[in-house]
DNA sequence: CAGGTTAACCTAACGGCGTTAGTCTTCTCA
DNA sequence: TGAGAAGACTAACGCCGTTAGGTTAACCTG
């Protein structure tokens, strides 16, 4: 096989198998040979379209960051955190193997800016100092990141027993991995309510 | 080269080096190959000391958790709380970047179940309801992970021309970096400090 | 419409990875 | 003193990201 008369490859074909297959597989399960063959291509044929499979992770990050919500700022500052903290909640846990990528890669994309000067923009518009803006941003994204990395409840066995041998106030910690889910979303929401709750006072001071 | 008289390797030299590597170069610049180079020893002998690299990287981790603190719930919530989260901070923030790994790695190490065991019946004890501790305590685990985890300032290149050109709300973002460990130690505290705050309002509501 | 250029695939191969198999010598203990 | 375990070694397997070089189909110019 030569040229073909019509692509077999795109780079959205790419970015959607190579998430489909972090999402399936892991982080550590996407091999651009794998890539390569589940879209029945040799895996050169890749380079032609990403010249590096960091290329290819970058535009996936760039893609989902996207989706990411600030509008709510021209509401007020409590609305424009609460929407922003949640659609990114959203966009990260959508792909809970891709969270460690998308935490570390680099900010500097032009999405990542121009939703950090909206929101440093809309804090300083509603009354935050510049100091406090620059801290409440980052202490949400704190809190995004964090409760994307690693869920919370995973780290609970489901064996009943060895919590009420040894460690009584877990006593119902076994319950928390059958409701993973739920415990994260509230926990998040928990924190992220608290936090503006705190700040609401801060600024009344 | 056969069996030495003297041992030329120990499971803590091996993490002692490990830690070192990572540090220097970065959680994919260990190798096995690096790692054993580092130590004047072939590679296949590291695996007479740890099964599998995972092994190796759990043992670390386990080290390094060991030295997170949470005696401080003796004296009151607020205390064992800001405690705990500070000395978590201080014990990701010593190697960031090993902080991927601790992060996603099992919570189900025996320390880790010592120090949740503690914080809940802490916050329990405290008059906190158990759901709401198990909230408490996922909400702070998500800020000290998040903070530790890709440092935020990072995200701001030194470049000032970009910001003034194109983000006018992010005018001083260039000053970020220079001071982006202040930066993030002070955002950190504060997204502490006003989460704590709030629940304190809502102990009391 | 002829012919050169570029696009888009291919196979083969390089060096590095985690890990296993098998060997060899030295130390320890009955 | 001899058996067996301890602690190193070399060689090699299959995977990885990536590069080199080949081949053909489509496109653009004269």
């Amino acid at each position: 096989m030569a040229r073909p008369s019509t692509p077999l490859l795109s780079r959205s074909g790419l970015r959607a198998a190579a998430l489909a297959i972090i999402d399936a597989e892991g982080l550590d399960g996407l091999s651009m040979r794998k890539l390569a063959a589940a879209l029945s291509v040799s895996a050169p044929a890749l380079y032609f379209h990403y010249p590096t499979k960091e290329h290819l992770l970058d535009d996936m990050a760039t893609e989902i960051m996207a989706t990411v919500d600030v509008t709510a700022f021209a509401i007020g500052w409590r609305e424009g955190l609460l929407g922003w903290a949640r659609s990114y909640r959203a966009a990260l846990a959508a792909h809970p193997n891709f969270v460690p990528f998308l935490a570390q890669g680099p900010g500097q994309r032009e999405v990542s800016l121009q939703r950090a000067d909206a929101i440093h923009g809309g804090l300083v518009a509603a009354g935050w100092p510049p100091r406090e803006a620059t801290m409440i941003g980052a202490s949400t994204k704190y809190l995004v990141v964090g409760a994307a990395m690693g869920s919370f409840s995973q780290g609970f066995v489901d064996d009943v027993q060895v919590y009420l041998d040894r460690y009584p106030h877990l006593a119902d910690a076994h319950r928390l991995r059958e409701h993973a889910e739920a415990v994260d979303r509230d926990s998040f929401e928990f924190a992220l309510t608290t936090f503006v709750d705190g700040l609401a006072a801060r600024l009344g001071h």
